[in-house]
DNA sequence: TTGAAAGCGCTACCAA
DNA sequence: TTGGTAGCGCTTTCAA
């Protein structure tokens, strides 16, 4: 059994009440008793029982909102899906946590949200956010307001919130660039497709994947196209630059619209002599790995995206531990057909 | 503030002590009671507080043992700082952990390892195990005992033990073949090593090695060379081949010795002409991921393989649940310079 | 079959 | 500055 405080208290000659105030400075104790218990704790190797600990904080009750953009794509499903995961473990601590899916990227509705939830009684929020002006002022009043606020999957680094969780997406297009290097050892020609021009994380992918292949000689870029994460877009994209360039071989997508691109090639008749990366491991790419139409995918860990934020919003507000750093960037893990779960032999 | 059995009590009309008993059947208590009780915790959607719960099982205190084989070697050290962090989470909540380090791989001293930890009055144990006969044996016996035993790393598979928490080391053979395929898409000479040619890890990774290339014409594999671990046999190996062959343009070396083929590879100015794969993201490898004499690290996640067998033990023991499946695969990696914490451009 | 009560380790409050 | 005590939600024991 390890040693608690009321052991402590015992050979202290004093009651488990200051030895506990002793332990955690909370002043009001004579400092010689002070000393000789933290002395005490010290020898026998006194942690505080965290059980115990959570069970007198179950007298507060915490209530935490979640709210997800572009709830419609499969890779924020999966988000969803870890922060469902991370609410039901909370629900086991007596804490609430409500939900809120918002169609595409909007502003207005993520603000209409945080209202609602506010009203609900949210004593912390995370928020898959924007670096807008107003949603950043709003995440300022909330941290004035002492609601803390950590952003996920996509960030709004000018506002005052807590932490970030999310991807860092320039090391991801790095990574993307050290593959195609890897693969293209003799050099080739390599499309580079983009969402929208004004999304920052497409934008970052892009910029480090660039700069990755900076000083490749060989490697012959085309200028970046932006297909507005839509298949047609993308397919369109594709099947042009294939017509106008038979030797092309890689595609880098770095947001939505990679089925659009395999279709092209396909069309094309150039399955399996244009490879290409794209981003997210969510069912569909799984089954393009599988099928030999993707050759990696880089995943961000999406499910870890929605259940990080609520932990740390946990352990802020229950146990007043802040988060030991501002962002925390998921890792990048590089999927292929053997390492993904699509290909089961 | 969630639902509390005290509630449920009120609500039907009994003590806290009978609604215990009829949500978890633990019988003695009238049926149209117990129905009664069990509607009303629907209703409410009550779930039982996990902490509650936790501290009453602190009355019973637990002991935990660790036994690492090879703990000399940096991969070891990775899975030892898992289980130590592993093991002081649950010392917050009242177990006792206890790491024993074997050096090298010995059936013997884990067996003498297990023995003074039984004597320490280990409720259950985690090994990094063989699967020879005299540890098999072991393990079926403390399974008699109703000591269970969780294998990590290395399994042994033979024995009644809990689960494994490990490397699909078949798969991961499969995943390098993916990447050579993908990096030499015209084909090329690849030379396979392996570590001992009784290390079971080491032959499953060679097996879904050639598995996964089997069929590729223009990909020449030569015959597999055993290079003990060492990083001399290694060099000797790769020098000797690359003299044989100057259009060597892959090693793929499934065990310890990396690092003898790396060096044998700029002894032959060969750097950058030769590509590497290897296994183990350990700071040795980041440091030859950086330098760009590995192309590819395939990763275990070692760290995971520490602590999540303590934490496999604590459920069993302590919330009395059973692990869910008898192999827990860890997540195969593929570590470049760029993904891997080696390069922080 | 049921209820009442003790107690797990900790914190917080009030009285001394 | 201290000690005593209540109570967090749950399980378990003992008595009715």
């Amino acid at each position: 059994m390890a040693v608690t405080s009321q052991q402590i208290a015992e050979l202290a000659g004093v009651s488990r009440g200051t030895v506990d105030r002793a332990l955690h400075n909370r002043g009001r104790v004579n400092p010689e008793v002070a000393a000789r218990v933290l002395k005490i704790a010290e020898e026998l190797g006194y942690r505080p029982n965290s059980i115990g600990r959570a069970l007198v904080r179950t007298k507060q009750s915490f209530r935490l909102g979640v709210i997800l953009q572009s709830a419609e794509t499969p890779t924020m499903q999966d988000v969803a899906a870890g922060a469902r995961q991370a609410a039901e473990e909370l629900r086991a601590q007596g804490l609430e946590v409500e939900l809120r899916e918002v169609q595409g990227r909007d502003s207005c509705k993520v603000l209409r949200q945080i209202d609602e939830l506010l009203d609900w009684g949210a004593g912390g929020l995370a928020i898959a956010s924007n670096n807008t002006a107003d949603l950043v002022r709003r995440i300022d009043q909330l941290h004035e307001q002492g609601v803390p606020v950590v952003t996920f999957n996509t960030d709004a680094p000018d506002s005052r919130r807590l932490c970030f969780v999310g991807m860092d997406n320039y090391r991801a297009g790095r990574t993307a660039a050290g593959l195609i290097r890897q693969m293209l050892p003799g050099g080739g020609l390599v499309l580079p497709i983009a969402g929208h021009v004004n999304n920052g994380a497409h934008i970052s992918r892009l910029r480090g994947f660039l700069d990755g292949l900076e000083g490749e000689r060989d490697i012959r870029l085309l200028p970046y196209q932006p297909c507005f994460d839509r298949d047609d877009y993308a397919h369109e994209i594709t099947q042009h630059t294939l017509q106008e360039n038979p030797s092309l071989a890689c595609v880098y997508i770095a947001s939505n619209g990679q089925r659009g691109v395999c279709r092209a090639i396909e069309d094309e008749r150039k399955k399996g002599r244009v490879r290409v990366i794209a981003y997210d491991l969510n069912e569909p790419n799984r089954q393009l790995l599988r099928s030999g139409d993707l050759s990696f995918v880089l995943d961000q860990m999406a499910c870890e995206q929605g259940r990080r934020p609520l932990q740390i919003l946990y352990h802020f507000l229950v146990d007043r531990t802040a988060p030991e750093k501002e962002l925390f960037y998921t890792d990048i893990l590089i999927r292929t057909r053997y390492n993904s779960g699509a290909d089961e032999t």
